[in-house]
Parts: C-alpha cells; structure tokens; sequence
DNA sequence: ATTGTTCATATGTTCAAACATATTGAAAGT
DNA sequence: ACTTTCAATATGTTTGAACATATGAACAAT
C-alpha cells in the first residue's frame, strides 16, 4: 500500500469539471511536484480510486492520458511507475531554454546574458532570408551549472518580429513572443552535427579545444513558414544529451 | 446513417488481439485509405459499435486514440469528423535507413551486412524492457560512399516482434516489419551526443580514434508504447549533419 | 428578419462488475 | 544452487447501463 496517500489532494464532486480531468490533473502536478519519486511505485489503482471516491474506470481514464503523454508507465502486475525521462514532445515546451534544462535535475543559470543589435553574419541572412547588411537583434547566453560552462546560445531575430533589443528576454522567450508580438513558432527545423571545439568554442565552454561538442542550428518558422528566428548553440557533451521524441502521424 | 457501413470490415473476436485494438487499428486503415472524406460524416458512434459487435465504451477507447493523434475530431451533437492530415516529421520516411541517405545526393551501399540472434547487452535489455538473458535478432551495418565508411549502425529487435533472423532485411524495414508482423513504429525517442571515437568506432568508421563522432541512440516504439527495436548508430560528423524538422502539436 | 424556445440526438461522463493476462515472489522440487 | 511450479495480484479488457451536456434544427414569438 502505497503509505503517502493521505497527502494525496481530494476531488471536488460538484465541480463542473469532470472528475477523470481532475484526477489528471491532480496526478500532473503531483509528478512535476515530485511527490513520487521517478522509478518509484505509484499508488495502486484500486487503493487511488478508493481515496478519491472514483471508480477504477474513471481514474484509468485519467492514467491512460498521462501515459499516452509518457509521464507514467504501466505494466501488468509490477504496476504504475513514473518514467524516468519526460518527453518533449510538445514544441512549446521544447522550444524553451529554461525547460529544456530543468528536466535535468540540476539548476542552470545565466553567467553570461547579452542582448545587441548587430549586422547578422552570412549564414544568418541566409537562413533568415534578409538582404545583406541587415540589422537584427542578437541574443548570446552562456549557461552554466555551478562554475561549470554547459551551453553557448546565440540568437537571431527576424527584423519582421519587431523586437527592439531593449525587451526582459528574462522570462520564457516564447511568451514573449506571442504575448507581446503576436509571433507563434510553429515550425522548428533542427540541424545537429558532433565538431570538434575549436578555440572560441572551448574557451566559452571552458574545455580542451578539439574535444567534441554538440552543436545544433535551429531555424524557427511560423504557421506561414516565415521565419522568426536563427540560433546557434554548442552543448559540452561530456555531461549532454540531446533527447527528444517523435511521433509518427498517422 | 452512415451509408457505407457494410464496406466496413468486422473484427474478429476470438482473435488474442484487443477489440479496441482492432478497431482502433481498422479506423487508422480506414482513414489512411480515404474511406472516410475530410471534414465528411463519419459513422455515429453507436452504429459502428453496433456493426462491430462491440459495446460503445470499447469503440470510444478507440476512437479516443484517433482523437488524440489528432485524425479525428469530435463535437456534441454534430458527430465525429475526419481532421484535415496535418504535417509533422514524417517518421516513416525518417526511419527507413535508405531514404535518410539517399536524400544526400550520394549513392550509400553497405559493406557490412549482418543479422545474428544473439543475448541483448545490458542496455538493450533496459531499452526493450526484457528479462536478462534473453537471446534476440540484431542487425548489424556499416555504409559508405565509395571507400568511406561512413555510419556504424547496430539494431535490436524485441522479441516480440517475431523476427526469426532469416529475414530479407535488403527491403525496407519498416515495410517488412508492417506487412510480415503487422507492426507499426509510432514514436520514436532519440538520444544523440558528440563523444570521442573510440578504438573501435575509429576502426569501424577508419577515421582517428578521439575524432567526434555523432552518437543517435533510437528507441522505437509502437502505438501502445511497447518497444519494437532499440538501434545504436555512429555517424562520422565531418561529413554528416543530423537534421529534422518538428512541427508544433495544435 | 430576428430572436427565443424546445426537442431530439450524438457525444461526454461515470459506474460496478466480471473475467483475462502477465509477472512477481515464494514454495517446492531437482 | 538451480529450475519449476504455482498462487497472488496489479493492470488489461469488456460490458451494459444510466445520466449529463452541448447543439443542430424545427418551431414559435417578437
């Protein structure tokens, strides 16, 4: 029996939210709160059905979504556990520096955050598809776990976002964004190639130059394939992953 | 009423196979076939629960999966409709081994081609979720343009799928694995990282050992989240770029 | 012509109950 | 020490039934 039931919250039966949506969202908070430990046991259906005054139907409904969105895992017998890795398969979340990192368990923080305007380099004009001596807004990040450099950013705005240089790029770039530019990313084109650091490179990653790295290039689009924006980054791949998960349509 | 249903085929309930696995698997068929027009009617859930011998809760397990896979929508009132299909990484394309070289512009050939039953590694175990020991069919490959190698690709099949190891692997493996096993990848969750070439990926690839080299670890999965084939891949990355495009869910 | 009301209907929610199936772990046999 | 057997148990499947809810359509009132 699983022994933190009774910290588990409990369903509004009035409420004109289904109660199947209740118990899934309750389950989502308490998974991204941590409240059950990953790779541990999960309460057992009948034990949690019980304690929320649900049928077992109900709450596998609940289940079934959270697996399906590869939170949980279920298996005859052993029962239900929370997945080590969380999967992105959602692009807004992915798209997210600050996410992107999180999931890792460790805390990341900016030791270098610098925002100009500067004439884009020519790889950058081309991908964005702007004439030749544009100015655009550049964004550079260097990001680090402790003393520990992990990852290099730089950034490319399309002019026709509209950004000036002088926005709070502190909170997540994406709301941003939309909030305040109405400019939704939508697709994502990814380039990823395994280099060997050159100086600059090992320098902002504090590494032997020579040692492999990670980089991606990533063009971001519109609905309308238009692009918003061009970036850069180089991952220390001693210590990163890069992980996603993909699914097929159809 | 919807006027075609007796095109629709039954299911087959003595079969080991779910019913809303069946049906679910029928509509996919169904849908991809174009039995259904976009935007059209589609049959009301209480007839094709009806035609199929099938109480309506099972077929809403079904249909609920086309739902969140996006093929079908569903409203009060008005009835379920087939989705316009929307654009995402085309997986099918992306997994076949053949296509992903072919696309370069360069003719690819193998010149190692092995197929083995042998016991998973550790980490194949863990992947495919098997109990250790378990002996299962790897497919082993190495390509290359001319005189360079330039990919080391390993893959293991869970044993699930049934393969026998005497297989005509020389045909796309996902068409194979389709119609011989009716076995479909859904999801596909990669893991990629720069590291250093070891002795042996030097060896295999005849690059240096240390120089980085693009690691792509695959897991692939089928629409119930069950593992069909776990694959590990080297890709010499002076001459290769991993590249995908993500389009946004909604 | 516009707005409001009502009704039929397709999907949405929820339940209890029963049986199937895989797997763990312990007991028994080798 | 090793395997085999077997029962307990958590999830997996399926059913039928009942009621809720949104909405299209027909009709009525303005």
């Amino acid at each position: 029996m699983f022994e933190h039931m009774n910290n588990i919250p409990l369903l509004d039966h009035d409420s004109k939210i289904p109660l199947h949506q209740q118990a899934e969202d309750q389950l989502r908070k308490l998974i991204s709160d941590n409240h059950f430990r990953v790779g541990d046991a999960f309460p057992k259906e009948t034990d949690l059905a019980k304690r929320w005054g649900i049928s077992r139907n109900t709450l596998r409904q609940a289940i079934s979504n959270l697996v399906r969105d590869g939170l949980l895992e279920r298996k005859k017998r052993s029962g239900t556990t929370v997945r080590k890795k969380k999967i992105t398969t959602d692009l807004a979340n992915w798209l997210s520096f600050s996410h992107e990192m999180e999931d890792k368990g460790t805390p990341f923080k900016d030791i270098k955050h610098a925002v100009d305007l500067m004439k884009a380099d020519k790889e950058t004009e081309e991908r964005l598809g702007i004439p030749h001596g544009t100015k655009v807004v550049s964004l550079e990040r260097i990001r680090s776990t402790g003393r520990n450099p992990m990852v290099y950013f730089r950034s490319y705005f399309h002019p026709r976002v509209g950004l000036t240089g002088s926005e709070n790029f502190k909170k997540p770039l994406y709301e941003l964004l939309d909030e305040e530019f109405h400019v939704v990313p939508v697709y994502s084109q990814e380039e990823i190639r395994a280099i060997a650091a050159t100086e600059k490179i090992a320098a902002w990653l504090k590494i032997e130059p020579g040692a492999p790295v990670l980089e991606r290039k990533r063009l971001v689009l519109d609905a309308g394939r238009k692009p918003i924006e061009f970036n850069i980054c180089y991952y220390r791949s001693d210590a990163f992953t890069y992980s996603i998960e993909i699914k097929r349509p159809i």
